[in-house]
DNA sequence: CCACGGATTGGCT
DNA sequence: GCCAATCCGTGGA
């Protein structure tokens, strides 16, 4: 059988909801991205979702700027930006248009094109077994490894370059939640998600 | 193992 | 001019 006639690319519909209702929903799919040819492919294992309605660490409570503009479109767009000079970050924006909601993916288990992630982040082989899970346990580390950057800025995910696959639930795995990591505004608000146990997670 | 600080760009005040 | 939704190397316990 093949495998991709099982894939369901998640549509529209799925993005457009509650945001904290997606963000749990996140973990476990898959994120995949094409570009020439080669895919790349890892299990969302850790996100957090921000809200600029009221929540002072989301960049769109500011309002709207050039920077965050795709954050306020319906759900289902990529929205990536640039951080501390040197790493990109990206977030599956959620919800209504005009919400100013998404939720920023913190890791993921790698599945396709390992050897490709590798590459991107080390520009050499592994040196041991610490490296393996060092690859994704991070956000700017899954934007380097996937090779996600500026030119993704506001790509469709009901598109086909950058897109997310529902996985079926074999064993349903538990979810943690805690406080977000390094904001320094709203810092109480648990909307920390992720996986249980992942060796992936960035941290405890 | 943990804590700390430097790197380095660009968005916003 | 300030400072960030991070990462990594260093140094001490």
């Amino acid at each position: 059988m093949k495998q991709k006639e099982k894939q369901k690319k998640l549509d529209r519909q799925f993005y457009t909801r509650d945001l904290l209702l997606v963000a749990n929903e996140l973990l476990g799919k898959l994120l995949v991205k094409k570009e020439k040819g080669k895919i790349l492919s890892g299990r969302i294992v850790e996100v957090e979702a921000y809200d600029g309605s009221f929540d002072e660490a989301a960049h769109t409570f500011i309002g709207k700027t050039k920077r965050n503009e795709i954050m306020f479109n319906a759900g289902g767009y990529l929205y990536v930006y640039f951080t501390y000079g040197n790493h990109y970050c990206c977030n599956v924006v959620t919800g209504e248009a005009g919400k100013g909601t998404a939720i920023l993916i913190r890791a993921i288990e790698p599945i396709e094109g390992i050897s490709s992630m590798i590459k991107n982040r080390f520009g050499r082989n592994l040196l041991n077994e610490k490296e393996k899970y060092n690859l994704t346990s991070g956000p700017g580390k899954v934007c380097q490894a996937m090779s996600i950057n500026k030119k993704h800025y506001g790509i469709d995910l009901t598109g086909d370059e950058i897109y997310l696959v529902d996985q079926p639930l074999i064993d349903k795995h538990k979810v943690v939640i805690s406080k977000r990591i390094g904001i320094k505004k709203s810092v109480d608000l648990p909307w920390r998600f992720y996986i249980k146990d992942n060796p992936y997670v960035s941290r405890k």
